[in-house]
DNA sequence: TTGGATT
């Protein structure tokens, strides 16, 4: 029916992605793609996952290639048999793809055959993972965790067998560094249902692993929506009619353009493809300079800074990707320093030049490229 | 007085 697969919809809209939007790549690929290996082999049709009140005809498919349509997916569906309803689940606010969507066809023979022909099917840069959707219920709502300060040489294999004694893990995931392919410490576990995850939270959150020297840190995982959200508000504030905003001004009569442009001549030095060349050299690094753009250290924020006024300061510069705000662990207030990431050099040393030495309420603000002096040769 | 990481 097309109510089920609606609620079914409703619920993974509210609960966010399963494992949509995960890139399925990386230089390594070895952690992504297992993730999607392993998911297939734990969550493939069979009786141990498919219970027989299970509807035998919804599929979910996930890590859906961005720019790929409903009406695509119901093309590429379609063509092993007929469909009962198709659905990709998009952004509720931006409209844009989560990279997952549901199928239900007519025949249950028909949805084995899509996950035996089209499970791990490569389109474009995502290998797609097609599974029985599990029924829509609010207990496997919320039931996905975050993880960090796992030990770097923890495969996701023991990961899994980590957090399985609380439960049956429906994805789990190890993030890596993209340029190196190691191990950022950071992972996700989604349980079939939201009292395992609250039972590992209870079990593991602040403890050691076996033979890990760190705690980890176990948590519910944020909704995936936020990072729209913030993406949203980067255009916002990259768009030129936002450029100077009103609640700007007075930051608007320091920063007036014509002072702008005059500043960003004083302080240039390299060109973009000058940049760009010297970076690729094997060795060199550059001050503030990483593999998404520049990212630049604000030093003596107030104790109650957030990541408003770092978006609010530097997005009329131009395209800011990312900001962030240091916190005290236990007391949750700025520890005086954050970091921006920005995309074009000029504008970055537009907003340094501009930036460096204002005044911000009774601080005066320090701000150049981030350097890497705790990095080790 | 140069982090943490949110698929």
């Amino acid at each position: 029916m097309v109510t089920q697969v609606l609620t079914a919809m409703d619920t993974h809209l509210a609960n966010g992605s399963v494992c949509g939007g995960g890139a399925v790549n990386g230089p390594s690929g070895s952690s992504s793609s297992s993730a999607c290996s392993l998911l297939g082999a734990s969550m493939g049709p069979g009786p141990s996952v498919q219970s027989s009140e299970d509807s035998k005809t919804n599929l979910i498919v996930n890590y859906l290639p961005q720019t790929m349509t409903q009406e695509e997916m119901r093309s590429l569906f379609g063509s092993i048999g007929e469909i009962e309803s198709c659905k990709l689940i998009r952004d509720k606010i931006t409209g844009q793809s989560l990279g997952y969507g549901f199928v239900n066809y007519v025949d249950p023979k028909d949805a084995e055959k899509a996950i035996s022909t089209l499970n791990g099917l490569r389109l474009q840069t995502k290998t797609i993972k097609v599974s029985y959707a599990r029924p829509s219920s609010a207990s496997i709502r919320d039931a996905n965790l975050y993880v960090s300060g796992l030990p770097k040489n923890m495969s996701q294999k023991e990961l899994e067998q980590l957090f399985s004694q609380y439960g049956r893990i429906i994805t789990s995931r190890i993030l890596v560094d993209q340029v190196t392919g190691v191990s950022r410490g950071v992972g996700f576990i989604r349980f079939d249902k939201r009292i395992e995850a609250e039972e590992a939270i209870k079990g593991l959150n602040g403890q050691k692993p076996p033979g890990a020297a760190e705690p980890v840190t176990v948590k519910f995982a944020n909704n995936p929506s936020q990072k729209t959200s913030q993406a949203l508000l980067a255009q916002l504030y990259q768009s030129p009619i936002r450029r100077y905003p009103g609640p700007l001004h007075h930051q608007a009569q320091r920063f007036r353009l014509d002072n702008l442009l005059n500043m960003a001549y004083g302080v240039k030095r390299f060109s973009p493809l000058t940049i760009d060349s010297v970076t690729s050299l094997a060795g060199v690094t550059i001050p503030g300079h990483t593999g998404t753009g520049w990212c630049i250290f604000v030093y003596n924020l107030s104790p109650e800074a957030d990541e408003g006024i770092l978006w609010q300061m530097f997005g009329p510069f131009g395209a800011v990707t990312n900001v962030k705000v240091i916190r005290d662990f236990a007391t949750n207030k700025c520890k005086g320093f954050g970091f921006v990431t920005m995309t074009n050099y000029d504008e970055a040393a537009m907003a340094i030049a501009s930036l460096n030495g204002y005044r911000l309420g009774d601080r005066v603000l320090q701000v150049s490229f981030k350097t890497n002096k705790n990095h080790k040769a």
